[in-house]
DNA sequence: TCTGGGGTCCTGTTTCAT
DNA sequence: TCTGATGAAACAGGACCC
C-alpha cells in the first residue's frame, strides 16, 4: 500500500543507539491481503490479489503476487496479465476495519500519543513509555508478535527520531522487519535513498526535480535553497529541503479533525442518462451526510467531482449560507453543480459528492441552517434522515435508500 | 496498461468587501 | 461618487498519499 523499499543501499543495520529515538511507525504488511488470508488459510502461499473485478486497480497484493510484478495501484486487467493464476478477492472493508480497530487499540495500550494516518499504519511516540515497556526495539518487537499471534497479520516497524524517518525505516524493513535509524545515522541513511523516497514527491515533481539534475536525496540536500524553490515552488522546496538533512518538526497528534467527508464512484459503463448520473449523485449525498452527522460534524461548502470518458477531471464547489448534515440540501446544490459541467457531450465515467469547511454540530450550538429557517419542512427532512440513520445502524445499511420521486414530472427530491 | 476511492495540501485566479 | 489598492474568502485544479 505504501510506496516500498527505494533502495537496497539503505536496507542494512544502521546500528543500535536508540537514544533520541522515541517515534516509531508501524505499517502493516500487504494489509488487505493478509487479512484475506487470516480468514482463509488456505490461500496461503498463493499469488492473491485483492481489487474489484472490474474496472478496478489492485488494491492490495500478496509478496506472491507481487513476484510477477504484480503492484498496488496496478489496474487489474494488466495485473490479470501479470498473473494469471492468481486469485483474485473481492475487497471487504468491513473486514479490515474491524482488524484495523484492533489493532490501534493494541497501539493505544502502549501510549495514547497514537497517530492513525491510514487503516493499516499509524505513529507512536513512545518516549513515555520506555520506563515502563523498555526502549523501542523492544516495544515494536512486542506489538510485531501481538498483533502476528492475534491476527495472522505481519506488521513492519520502523524507529526514528521524527516521523519521517521512521516512516521510511518501515518501508525499508518490508516485509515483516524492524528497522532502527540511530540520530547519528539519519542523514547517511536518507543520502543513500532516490528523491521519489520523501513525502510529496510523485511522478511530477521527481521529472521537474530530474531537470535539473536532482535524482537523489543527497543532491537535493546539497541544492541550494533558491534554486530548489525555483524548482518546486517556495513552499515545496523549503519542505523538502528540511526532509532530505533530515529535519521533521511535526509532533505526533493523537487527534485529528477531517477537513472534508466525501464519496465518489465510477460507473460500470460510462453514463449520458442525466436521470442515472442524478440518483448516482443522490446516492453519494446521502452517504455523504449520513457520515457527516455520524461523526457530529456539518458541510458549509458542497464540491462535487465529475470525471468524463476520456480521464478528464472537473471540480466545483458551493459554499452554502448555513451549514448543513442534510441529504436533501447536498443533493440539491450537487445536482446544479454537476449539471453546470460541461463535459462536451462525452459520457460520464466518475462522479463525487464532497462536504467541506466542517464545522461542529455539538448541542448547544443546534442552530438551524439557513434552509430550515427559511423552509421550516427542512427540519422534519432532517428528523427524517435521522430516522434512516437509525434503522440503517439496526437492520444494516443497505436496508433503506433515499428514492427520488417524481409527481407530474417535477422532481420532489 | 489504462487508470478506485478516500483523503490532504498547495497554487493561481476570481470575487468581494473595505 | 468614483477609483484603485489590498486582503480575505471562495473557487478550480493539480499533485500527492494510502
Amino acid at each position: 500500500m505504501s510506496k516500498g523499499p527505494r533502495s537496497a543501499a539503505a536496507r542494512r543495520n544502521w546500528g543500535s543507539d536508540e537514544s533520541g529515538c522515541s517515534v516509531l511507525h508501524l505499517d502493516m504488511d500487504a494489509f488487505f491481503a493478509s487479512c484475506e488470508l487470516a480468514r482463509r488459510p488456505e490461500l496461503r502461499g498463493l499469488p492473491v490479489i485483492v481489487g474489484a473485478q472490474e474496472r478496478g486497480v489492485v488494491l492490495a497484493a500478496t509478496y506472491e503476487a507481487r513476484a510477477f510484478g504484480v503492484r498496488s495501484a496496478m489496474p487489474m486487467t494488466r495485473a490479470r496479465v501479470l498473473c494469471p493464476q492468481a486469485v483474485v478477492v473481492r475487497p471487504d472493508h468491513d473486514l479490515y476495519r474491524d482488524v484495523s480497530r484492533s489493532v490501534m487499540g493494541m497501539l493505544h495500550e502502549v501510549t495514547p500519543l497514537v497517530e492513525q494516518i491510514s487503516v493499516d499504519e499509524a505513529f507512536l511516540d513512545v518516549s513515555g513509555a520506555r520506563r515502563r515497556l523498555g526502549p523501542p526495539t523492544v516495544i515494536g518487537a512486542a506489538l510485531r508478535r501481538r498483533i502476528e499471534r492475534e491476527h495472522g497479520v505481519t506488521a513492519s516497524v520502523g524507529i526514528a527520531r521524527n516521523k519521517f524517518v521512521a516512516k521510511l525505516a518501515s518501508t525499508h524493513s518490508k516485509p515483516d522487519g524492524l528497522m532502527l535509524v540511530p540520530v547519528s545515522a539519519t542523514v547517511d541513511f536518507l543520502h543513500t535513498l532516490p528523491v521519489g523516497a520523501l513525502w510529496g514527491v510523485g511522478e511530477k515533481t521527481e521529472k521537474s526535480l530530474a531537470a535539473w539534475g536532482i535524482t537523489t536525496v543527497e543532491e537535493l540536500a546539497n541544492t541550494d535553497l533558491p534554486s530548489l524553490q525555483a524548482a518546486v515552488g517556495r513552499v515545496s522546496g523549503a519542505h523538502l529541503h528540511d526532509l532530505a538533512w533530515g529535519r521533521d518538526p511535526r509532533p505526533v497528534v493523537p487527534e485529528h479533525h477531517e477537513q472534508s467527508i466525501g464519496a465518489e464512484t465510477t460507473f460500470g459503463t460510462d453514463q449520458d442518462d442525466t436521470e442515472t448520473v442524478n440518483r448516482r449523485v443522490l446516492e453519494l449525498s446521502d452517504r455523504v451526510a449520513a457520515r457527516l452527522r455520524h461523526q457530529g460534524v456539518m458541510a458549509r461548502t458542497v464540491s462535487v467531482k465529475v470525471r468524463s470518458s476520456d480521464f478528464a477531471t472537473f471540480t466545483r464547489s458551493r459554499t452554502l449560507d448555513g451549514p448543513t448534515d442534510v441529504a436533501r440540501e447536498i443533493y440539491l446544490v450537487a445536482r446544479e453543480l454537476v449539471a453546470a459541467v460541461d463535459l462536451g457531450g462525452l459520457p460520464v465515467r466518475l462522479v463525487g459528492v464532497r462536504g467541506e469547511n466542517l464545522r461542529q454540530r455539538d448541542g448547544s450550538t443546534q442552530q438551524l441552517t439557513l434552509e430550515e429557517a427559511v423552509d421550516p419542512r427542512s427540519g422534519a427532512q432532517r428528523e427524517a434522515e435521522v430516522a434512516l440513520d437509525a434503522v440503517r445502524e439496526k437492520f444494516g445499511k443497505t436496508a433503506i435508500d433515499l428514492g427520488v420521486h417524481r409527481k407530474n414530472g417535477t422532481h420532489l427530491y
